[in-house]
DNA sequence: CGAATATAATTGATATATCAATTATAAAAA
DNA sequence: TTTTTATAATTGATATATCAATTATATTCG
């Protein structure tokens, strides 16, 4: 089955995969808990395996900048999902902290979140996805240099 | 040279390249003409190929919904890029056409377009994008399913 | 120590993304 | 033809992205 490509590059293929990927795992999400998104969730994951990490850590985890990042913190705790206290340590710095509802809301998604992940990935072997990861790196490196 | 992966998906890769790949062409498009997106670029160039497009047409082809269409062309409209008519022949639809503003950004970034295009597939064979592509293919099949 | 520099995070402005509701028009069905 | 349904685009509300400027704190260096 054919897709479209206006561009005639698989740049367009990458960036119509994660668009599709993402759309999925949003909905997939939304079923679940409806009040938080798929890169909130991932905030959440990231910090329940390292509570230490700094917004700038975080930032670069799940590429935002950090003036996106400071705005998602700031609505995570509104809605009662993180704390946020100073770090005494170093004064420019927060101490972020998962709630009750951040860790349950953990325990609901992951499965999801897995779920989502072997769904976009089923019928590939791990030849497959190894290879894919390797080629990806080499363009991220491209763009870097 | 070894890439953080907090996820230890292949999905985090795509997702980083396609980033990493957005933020230098943007750079390069930004050292010639500094009022215009890639995406907004890439627009011009499918509307330069066909201008019979609509709206929605567009929006699919660059994966964006028709609200932040709406927006955009709104906008490169104001930034004298296109003109837009209505379509009387379909009075919900717009005649979207390019000015010579337009037709000369095309001229000035098309070439900055294929460099980044080149520089961000260099070193890779034919043979690895298309194996490329068609991973990618199966796993969009996989999130649409 | 004190000045200069660097770093973490915030803020403001503007653009874009997303969803739901709405408007205008067209096409299909009764 | 009138009513119903479908489609294209807009609008409003809110979240996120991006860039530049700013604030607060730490670090480095003279």
């Amino acid at each position: 089955m054919k897709q479209k490509n206006p561009t005639g590059t698989v740049l367009y293929t990458i960036e119509q995969t994660i668009k599709e990927y993402r759309k999925i795992s949003q909905k997939n999400i939304g079923k679940i808990v409806s009040d938080i998104t798929v890169d909130q969730c991932l905030l959440l994951i990231i910090l329940d395996k390292n509570s230490n990490y700094s917004q700038k850590e975080i930032a670069e985890l799940i590429f935002k900048d950090n003036a996106s990042i400071t705005r998602i913190i700031e609505l995570m705790v509104k809605k009662n999902y993180l704390t946020r206290k100073i770090n005494e340590l170093d004064r420019r710095k927060f101490n972020l902290e998962i709630t009750e509802k951040g860790k349950k809301t953990i325990e609901l998604l992951s499965p999801i979140i897995n779920k989502n992940r072997q769904n976009a990935l089923d019928g590939l072997s791990q030849d497959e996805m190894e290879f894919l990861d390797k080629i990806l790196t080499k363009i991220i490196l491209n763009c870097k240099k």
